[in-house]
DNA sequence: GGTCTCGTTGACAACGTTGTCAAATACTCT
DNA sequence: AGAGTATTTGACAACGTTGTCAACGAGACC
């Protein structure tokens, strides 16, 4: 039989034409089947469907969205700082469960705060034609993304917003909700609040270091450089930043820790000195088993799922038609007091 | 100009055809250039990738990979569980790193232990003909997955090795990682060691229960159905498990929780009732900040990013292309004791 | 009966790229 | 100088699909 000797040349792949072959149509007929066109005889549709059964016909969607005057891919690029840390997979996943419900596939990688691999990452998802990006910014320069802005590729930033640059974008109410955090201990009687804090370059690090400031300033406190600890990259890091204060011949009495894994250095090397009960601690974002500590650890809690999902809908509202003036939408902190908070100044 | 126009004409993203007008060279030629092919001479490189530069021209991977006949696309799919988790992130993460060194770009989707799912995103991915995939699989039946495979795009599975079905495999010593974490409660004379569980379906969750049950034949203790609590699926639920087991009549003196979520919930239970000094606790998969809680909990760690740095190693090898026979690979585990496993029997 | 419309179907070109092959040029060797 | 070889270049077809358009037959209407 030819359809067999066909089949056996595609080596596992059925095409349209060898569909079309085996149910004795045309190509077009099947592609209209496959498509769900109305206009085919029922007669047909149960031909073409019972032979791409038979030869378990997978449609081509590389092929497809080449022809298609659309170009639509059914695919998302999502850059994040890095797919393994709880911050970006929550929003990952729940850009996943937007997309999921409309058919439609996520690609994610990682920039790791690099710009190079931003630039990247962004021209391998705009080679296989993704329909539109989500992206975690990192530094200044988005002129590449420009290019493909104009293109006609919705794009959506997320978590930070560009600079220079007239986009959607989504972000965390960073100032605010550092403000709210030192506020929280100035409340209970604290001066000498300790702050530390992410790279200056991120503009989340900053913004939530002006926070700081701000309430600081509220407060009449004067601001004292030596209790500021910036440019901490990891948990480690923020654990030595810490000792070294708690050391020091002015301690500060109360300590910000403006992310996530800062926050965790500053558990760690309270716990090391037994002063976890003595000296106060708020941290940016939350942390899981924060509450099981002794004391728990209040944070001033971000909500990444809900920043994902406000940017996977503004993004397919765009995919939509959507050509309204971009938005920037903010997401409120929540603050959460679990003890380590609420220990007042000695 | 021709060039003008036509560039306007294609509305923002240049074809090779366009730059090969702007170059003055041929569509060929430029192709040459683009994919870095010997034989164009200096003069004409630098005038196509001038003209290439300045109409910002952006390779189409998906037309070019339908018309080589490798039909390569420089990406793999990965089907994890759930891409927020932690485990699943960290295992998504290290897939990437392999994945960039190779310039491959990586999709990832959740299944959510929903075959139904499952099939669908791996058909997503093989409708964008990723090179190879790397499935933590669901459920028992793989029969899409094998009609992949034969047509020859690489699969490797992790996590969990499927049934009937011959592929290579990189899996946790579950079974004997559960045994030695129970080994670890009867050596300090515990012989009522409860067993909390995900749900039987799970092969990783089976095989945990089968290294408990292997552990108390082992050291000749009857085993007793009543402190067995199986398909629990959040920590909300083991916490619920494990707070009726301490109020019961005949409490266990030790809980082996077989799941990072699980081991959460039975902290929260045992910290409820005052019991974390009291009643001992080893968990399978660690947690962050387990060695901070009062006592550390005791686990016996995983290492998800050596499973996906060997799932991704062995998926580059097929892709390479080994033709050996398919590989099981186990990677095991490590006991971590900080202080909750130690606690002897009263 | 002839024309018109409608619903189905298929032939063909095209999407942006690369494989194949031949043409054109430059260079080497006798 | 002539033949032979190597190097560079381009014309053309093809990958698997969909948009366009024309052909066909059946039924409706005058």
């Amino acid at each position: 039989m030819t359809t067999l000797s066909e089949r056996r040349a595609s080596a596992g792949r059925a095409t349209m034409r060898e569909v079309a072959a085996l149910a004795g149509v045309s190509l077009k007929t099947v592609s209209r089947v496959i498509n769900g066109e109305h206009g085919v005889s029922g007669e047909l549709v149960e031909k073409v469907n019972a032979a791409a059964r038979r030869l378990n016909y997978r449609h081509d969607v590389a092929a497809s969205s080449l022809r298609r005057s659309s170009r639509k891919t059914a695919s998302v690029g999502i850059v994040l700082e890095d797919v393994g840390n709880p911050f970006s997979s929550a929003l990952h996943r729940a850009v996943e469960d937007i997309a999921r419900r409309r058919g439609v596939l996520v690609l994610a990688g990682s920039s790791d705060e690099d710009p190079e691999r931003e630039r990247h990452l962004i021209d391998a998802f705009a080679g296989r034609h993704v329909d539109g990006m989500i992206v975690v910014p990192v530094g200044d320069q988005h002129d590449h993304l420009l290019s493909e802005h104009r293109g006609g590729t919705p794009i959506v930033f997320v978590d930070r917003s560009p600079r220079f640059f007239d986009a959607d974008s989504v972000v965390t109410a960073n100032e605010q909700g550092a403000k709210d955090g030192v506020e929280h201990l100035v409340a209970v009687g604290h001066r000498r609040i300790a702050f530390l804090g992410d790279l200056v370059a991120i503009p989340t690090a900053e913004s939530r270091y002006c926070g700081y400031a701000s309430a600081l300033r509220a407060a009449g406190i004067e601001h004292d450089a030596s209790i500021v600890r910036r440019g901490l990259r990891s948990s480690d890091a923020a654990e030595k930043a810490v000792g070294e204060l708690l050391d020091s011949g002015e301690p500060p009495t109360a300590v910000f820790a403006a992310q996530n894994l800062l926050t965790i250095g500053a558990v760690r090397a309270l716990h090391a000195r037994d002063l976890q009960h003595r000296t106060a601690l708020v941290g940016f974002d939350d942390i899981v088993l924060a509450d099981l500590l002794r004391p728990g650890v209040s944070v001033v809690a971000q909500d990444p799922s809900q920043l994902g999902r406000l940017a996977a809908e503004l993004l397919f509202e765009r995919l939509d038609g959507d050509r309204s003036p971009s938005r920037q939408l903010v997401v409120s902190t929540r603050l959460i007091a679990r003890g380590s908070g609420e220990i007042a100044a000695q």
